[in-house]
DNA sequence: GCTTTAGACGTAT
DNA sequence: ATACGTCTAAAGC
């Protein structure tokens, strides 16, 4: 049994799930209340809901809003396979303001597979918490996201990046 | 400088 | 077999 919290602000609806403790799964902001319900619970069997686990629902909202996450390793599931494994741990590391390039992120794990990157981190089952919002192309252009790129531009600046023109400025 | 081309990798469809 | 949140190198404008 699955135990999903909720915490919004204005128009924007977090929402996260805890399994034994650790959290499996959370999402990016939605304009709705069910939007952040069905998206959290995609693939989620049983579960039930409860403000139990409401600060790190709230957690997303601070770091979507640019600030460091708080939420340590050891409240995370980070049972994944293998390479999609690798690539996650890796964007782990990026730090607070910082950002990382896909083939930085494949030379980190001895792999030539800069594309395979892409799809493991486009299914990461943590956006915010595993900080795929960091990880950009090598021309410094935003790349792709799964919430938009203008999303992940959003984030970025919250962080207190400069973009211009869909670039990083150095 | 820009664009297009092709092949490289792991995974899901 | 093909498509993808990409990269590099080469070619042409």
């Amino acid at each position: 049994m699955a135990i999903v919290s909720l915490f919004n602000h204005e128009e924007l609806y977090f929402a996260i799930a805890l399994q034994n403790g650790k959290i499996i799964k959370s999402i990016l902001p939605k304009s709705s209340k069910k939007e952040a319900l069905e998206e959290v619970t995609n693939g989620i069997k049983s579960y039930e809901i409860s403000d139990k686990y409401k600060s790190f629902a709230e957690e997303l909202y601070h770091i979507y809003n640019g600030k460091p996450s708080i939420i340590k390793e050891e409240d995370l599931n980070l049972d994944f396979k293998t390479f999609q494994k690798k690539v996650l741990d890796e964007v782990l590391k990026i730090p607070h303001g910082n950002i990382k390039t896909y083939k930085q992120i494949s030379k980190a794990i001895n792999s030539r597979a800069y594309r395979a990157v892409g799809t493991a981190i486009a299914k990461n089952p943590l956006p915010l918490i595993i900080p795929c919002h960091r990880v950009i192309r090598s021309d410094l252009k935003i790349g792709n996201f799964y919430g938009g790129t203008q999303m992940k531009k959003e984030i970025l600046e919250n962080e207190g990046i400069k973009i211009k023109d869909n670039k990083i400025q150095k």
